[in-house]
DNA sequence: AGATAGTTTGACAATAACGTTAAACAACTA
DNA sequence: TAGTTGTTTAACGTTATTGTCAAACTATCT
C-alpha cells in the first residue's frame, strides 16, 4: 500500500468535512464513501476501521494548530513582539479551518482521558510552559495577578468567535456572513491592541 | 399522560448527562435507558422517539444561559453597572452545567440552518440586539470602533475557558481540576476589569 | 370485587452500520 | 503471454439501534 494515492486523499477530505461537521457517531461509512465518490471497503482497505480513520483525522486537526500554541509557550522571543503574531497566525488557521475548533473541543470533551497522551504526543511539555510562563519574558504583563489568565483570554478571543460561529453570525450579524468574515479579519488588528492593555 | 412523573425526570436526568457528553448520535436510546435504569420502551413511551427527547434537552439547554443574553441586549440599564452582573451570571451558570456550551455549540454547527428559528424560539430579535448596541446607552465604550466585537470579546472570555475544559485543565493546570475551578472563580473578579479596559 | 386509566415490560420487525472475504480488475514485469 | 502486485467491487454475516405492539402490572374509583 503506497502512501497518498488519489483515493486516499478523497477519503480523507470526504472524512474531514463530514467528521468536522457531524462528528465521529454522526457520520457513517457510507457518507464518507458517498461523499468521496468510491467503494465504501476502500475505506476498510486504506484505513483498516472507522476508528482509525477518525483518528487520522483529528490528529490532523490537532496538527494544525497546536504547533503555534506550543511555540509560543516555549518561544524565546520578546513578548509583546510575540503575541501579535501568535494572534494573526492563529486566527488565519481558524478562517482556513472555522469548524477545527468546535470539532477537536467536542471530541476532547467527550474523551478527556485522551488529553494527558495527546499532549506528549504534540510535544507540548507544560512543565516546560508553566516555567516560561512564570519566566522574566512575562514582567511586562506587570500587575496582571496570574499568567495563566493571560494565556485563558487570549485563546478564548482568538478562538471562540469561530467556535460559536453560526450564532454570532446570526444574532450579531443577522445571518450576513460576509459581515461575519470581515468582522472576524478586523480581530487581527483589535486583538493585540485589547491584549497590550490587560499588559499595563 | 401526567408530566414531570418521576421516571420521566430520572429519563431527561440521564439524556442529558449522556446528550452533553457524547452528542446525540453518540448516544442510544438503550444507553440511556441503562443509566436511568428503567426499560427502553418507557423512553418511547414519554418521548415518541429519540428526535424529541433529544429537542427537548437541547431547548432545555438553551434556556439555561440564553435569557441571560436577551436580557442583558434588551436590558435599560446603564451599561457599566450591568457588563459585571452579567458576566457573574454567565459565569455562575457555567460553572453549575460545564458540558453546555460545547453540547449547544457542537449542536449548532452541525445543524446551523436551525438558527434563525431557535432565535425566534428564544425571543431574541435581533434587529432590537442592533438597536440597542447602537444606542446611547453605549456611548461609554468610547472609541471603540464596532460594539459587537465587544460584546463577542465579552461572551468569549465568559464562555470559552469552560467550552475547552479539559484542554484548559491539563495544559495550563497540569490536571488540577481543583486549580481549574478555581481559576474560572477569579474570573468573575477579573473579567469585568479587563472589560472596563475596553471602554476607555 | 371489578372496571378503568395509566404505567411498565418483553418480544418483534425493520433498518442501518461495520468489517471481512473472495472474486474481478488494472497495470506493470519477466 | 503469463504472472505478480496492488486496487476496486459486490456479497455476506454479525451486531446495534429504533420504534411498535400487545400483554402484564399497578393503583385508583365505583
Amino acid at each position: 500500500m503506497t502512501l497518498n494515492t488519489e483515493t486516499e486523499q478523497k477519503i480523507v477530505a470526504s472524512a474531514e468535512k463530514l467528521f468536522y461537521r457531524k462528528g465521529k457517531a454522526g457520520t457513517s461509512m457510507q457518507d464518507i464513501a458517498d461523499d468521496a465518490g468510491i467503494n465504501r471497503t476502500l475505506l476498510n482497505y486504506y484505513f483498516r476501521s472507522k476508528d482509525q480513520l477518525f483518528e487520522a483525522v483529528f490528529r490532523n486537526a490537532m496538527a494544525s494548530f497546536v504547533p503555534n500554541l506550543a511555540a509560543m509557550l516555549n518561544s524565546e522571543m520578546s513578548f509583546e513582539d510575540y503575541v501579535p503574531r501568535m494572534i494573526e497566525t492563529v486566527i488565519d488557521a481558524m478562517l482556513e479551518n472555522p469548524q477545527i475548533p468546535i470539532f477537536v473541543l467536542q471530541e476532547l470533551s467527550s474523551n478527556p482521558e485522551r488529553m494527558p497522551q495527546i499532549i506528549k504526543e504534540m510535544g507540548i511539555d507544560s512543565t516546560v510552559a508553566e516555567r516560561k510562563m512564570k519566566g522574566e519574558q512575562w514582567k511586562e504583563l506587570g500587575n496582571q495577578p496570574d499568567p495563566r489568565q493571560f494565556m485563558l483570554n487570549l485563546l478564548s478571543l482568538c478562538i471562540f468567535p469561530f467556535a460559536a460561529r453560526p450564532v454570532v453570525t446570526e444574532i450579531l450579524y443577522n445571518g450576513d456572513n460576509d459581515a461575519y468574515i470581515e468582522a472576524m479579519k478586523q480581530r487581527k488588528q483589535l486583538l493585540p491592541l485589547l491584549l497590550k492593555k490587560f499588559m499595563i
